[in-house]
RNA sequence: GGGGGCGUGGUGAAGCCAGGAGUUCACGCCGGCCUGUCAAGCCGGAGGUCGCGGGUUCAAAUCCCGUCGUCCCCGCCA
């Protein structure tokens, strides 16, 4: 194939047997014997034992000594089946072995900051430091080639749904809503900025005007939010859009798209339609906008339970408009520290408090409010909660939506499978155009080009106003979010009023993009969903760094080139940019950060 | 902005709560032995400013304060 190599070691088996070969790759391990040695050589496609045999090879003699880890090697050998009863059945090349003739070192290596198997976990910044190296890893390895199949099936599926690969820029206009978004200072406008896009949403509506039908991109996007397992500073979507549509055609588009990344990966594809459910149902049923299906432990309502009750904390939250629910988070530790524990949690998460319930041996429950409790209450409780021996019950009272999501996120705490062995997708749909702030306010819950239901009940009662969004989820995780979007200039005027966006403040901000659609915009609707956590959970990853190639750590820095990093004072002064004296101070006082 | 975990030869861990000589374990590395191993085995050896700074103490990896780094979480992420 090759000046290098004529064969991939993984394609070799029993077959292969009296063939001779060319090899290339690393010496993953070497098993010297003293006089027989095993080179076990890994290439891109696997692994394969190489056998230096001075007795049948005497220039060989001295090779294995001089070999070391990780050296880059060619070899030249012949494939045979190995002795009976050495075969390693835990090895895909394990029935044979390469007779080597010549072995040729390409380049040496040194002994390596960290091992390559899985003997031993290594600290992540190490790995970091050393990617190249990481990547090596069969796990890492495994991730990348995984990555490639997924976006591989992506480009596949939609080329032949006819949809049109278009690149937008990344050197945008900056927009202070959403996230705060990553600047890049121009040279030639100096003071001015450009913005690195969040994601490419007023470019792909712009193609829709243009005419482009069906678009598609996996795009780069750039948030300067803190770090989380799911959240990097830039990650990569799958961003799409169609025009002469709405949602149901957007969602059978997805949901096919995602069906064969899934089966690129998981070699099966997935029972479709996916389920669905309103934002409503998710929020009463399981706390949260995107529920993990994949155990129950659903909230209940107990408010008429303690509506009238001596427990007056209860009562009087309820009589105020406020709920008390209650999840059942089955057999558990009934230890008081233990349970003092989810009390803190549960205050963490901001709720005014929480009331657990642990039913004893012979029906007893034990609480700490069980004294202001009738029997008769009691025993609606435990059988509203379906309540068995040993369960654990933890009660909330607050307004309506806090309730439901303290309990929501308990019951992760306490439910969710470690892991995503099984694949349990759901659409939510019904998105309320605002969410409502703990002070009563209302802020956008999408970008301001989501058009409403109805423009009608967006005016008359916004805080219940419900939008053309919808959002896919997985396990638990939001995998990403679309909407059929405005395409009248004038109902795109309104939600900006309604939004609370001056016209003249629209116009300056958006006035480009009003303009684009009052020239014939088609109706139109897309959706964008994370690359980066679509296969962090095929791959039943922890975060999504793991599927990164070169990701970055959780204060923005890449330990491998030491980005960011400072930069001359020329480079500055081209730009127009002075340091802050605080800034300078800081750097003074630690030179080497 | 806040809460928590972690930082000990190249790697991973134990030691810290209850202060007493850089102690231990596994892997790796170097050398020797070994002709069918496959996480090879056996023998020997090298390798550490216990993240950094300060404090308490006769004595600090260990206790206290600060700081840096890293990971997880809350906030944030239209």
């Amino acid at each position: 194939m090759t000046a290098y190599r004529d064969t991939y070691v993984g394609d070799l088996d029993a077959d292969a047997a009296g063939k001779t070969v060319t090899i290339a790759g690393w010496a993953s391990r070497i098993r010297d014997q003293g006089g027989v040695a095993f080179v076990d050589v890994r290439d891109a496609s696997g692994l394969v034992q190489v056998v230096i045999a001075p007795d049948e090879v005497p220039e060989l003699a001295d090779v294995a000594r001089n070999l070391r880890r990780e050296y880059c090697v060619k070899i030249l050998g012949e494939v045979r089946a190995r002795p009976a009863g050495t075969e390693n059945l835990d090895l895909p090349t394990g029935a044979i072995e390469i007779a080597a003739k010549t072995v040729e070192v390409l380049s040496t290596s040194q002994p390596l900051p960290f091992q390559l198997d899985d003997a031993v976990e290594t600290d992540e910044l190490v790995r970091l430091q050393y990617r190249y190296l990481d990547l090596r890893r069969d796990r890492m390895a495994a991730n990348l080639k995984a990555r490639s199949r997924v976006v591989a099936a992506i480009h596949h599926n939609l080329d032949s749904a006819g949809f049109m690969e278009v690149e937008t820029p990344t050197l945008i206009k900056s927009t202070p809503e959403g996230a705060r978004d990553v600047l890049v200072p121009s040279r030639h406008r100096q003071g001015h900025f450009y913005a690195l896009p969040q994601s490419p949403q007023l470019f792909k509506q712009l193609l829709m005007v243009a005419g482009v039908d069906r678009y598609y991109q996996i795009a780069r996007c750039y948030r300067d939010e803190d770090f989380r397992a799911d959240r990097q500073i830039e990650f990569t979507q799958l961003d799409l859009e169609g025009s002469f549509w709405g949602q149901d055609e957007v969602l059978a588009t997805i949901e096919a798209v995602v069906s064969d990344a899934v089966e690129a990966v998981r070699s099966a594809p997935l029972d479709l339609p996916l389920a669905r459910m309103t934002y409503q149902d998710a929020m009463d049923r399981f706390g949260s906008d995107k529920p993990d299906l994949r155990f129950g432990m659903e909230i209940t309502e107990l408010s008429e339970v303690f509506a009238g009750s001596e427990f007056k904390a209860f009562a009087s939250v309820v009589e105020g408009g406020g709920v008390v629910r209650a999840i059942n988070i089955g057999a558990s530790e009934t230890s008081r520290s233990h349970l003092d524990g989810i009390i803190d949690r549960a205050k963490e998460l901001g709720a005014k408090g929480l009331v657990w319930m642990v039913i004893e041996e012979g029906g007893e429950v034990r609480s700490p409010i069980a004294k202001f409790l009738e029997a008769s209450e009691l025993a609606s409780i435990t059988i509203a909660m379906d309540a068995g021996i040993g369960d654990v019950l933890l009660l909330v009272a607050d307004e309506s939506r806090e309730a439901s999501e303290v309990l929501g996120q308990l019951r992760l705490d306490h439910g969710r499978p470690a892991g995503h062995e099984n694949l349990s997708f759901l659409w939510v749909t019904d998105f309320p155009v605002f969410d409502v702030t703990p002070d009563g306010g209302l802020v956008p819950a999408h970008h301001p080009f989501t058009s409403p239901r109805s423009v009608e009940e967006l005016r008359e009662s916004p805080e219940t106003a419900v939008a053309n969004a919808y959002d896919l989820v997985v396990n638990g995780v939001e995998l990403g979010s679309g909407s059929v979007r405005i395409h009248d200039p004038a109902v795109q005027q309104e939600v900006f009023d309604i939004l609370g966006i001056a016209p003249e403040e629209a116009h300056q901000r958006f006035g480009w993009f009003l303009e684009a659609l009052r020239y014939g915009t088609p109706p139109h609707a897309g959706f964008a969903f994370g690359i980066d956590r679509l296969v962090s959970v095929l791959q039943n990853e922890p975060n999504i760094r793991e599927v990164m190639p070169f990701p970055k750590t959780q204060t923005g820095l890449d330990p491998l080139t030491s980005s960011p990093s400072l930069v001359t004072a020329e480079q500055l002064a081209e730009l127009g940019i002075e340091l802050h004296p605080e800034v300078r101070e800081t750097l003074e006082a630690h030179p080497a950060e």
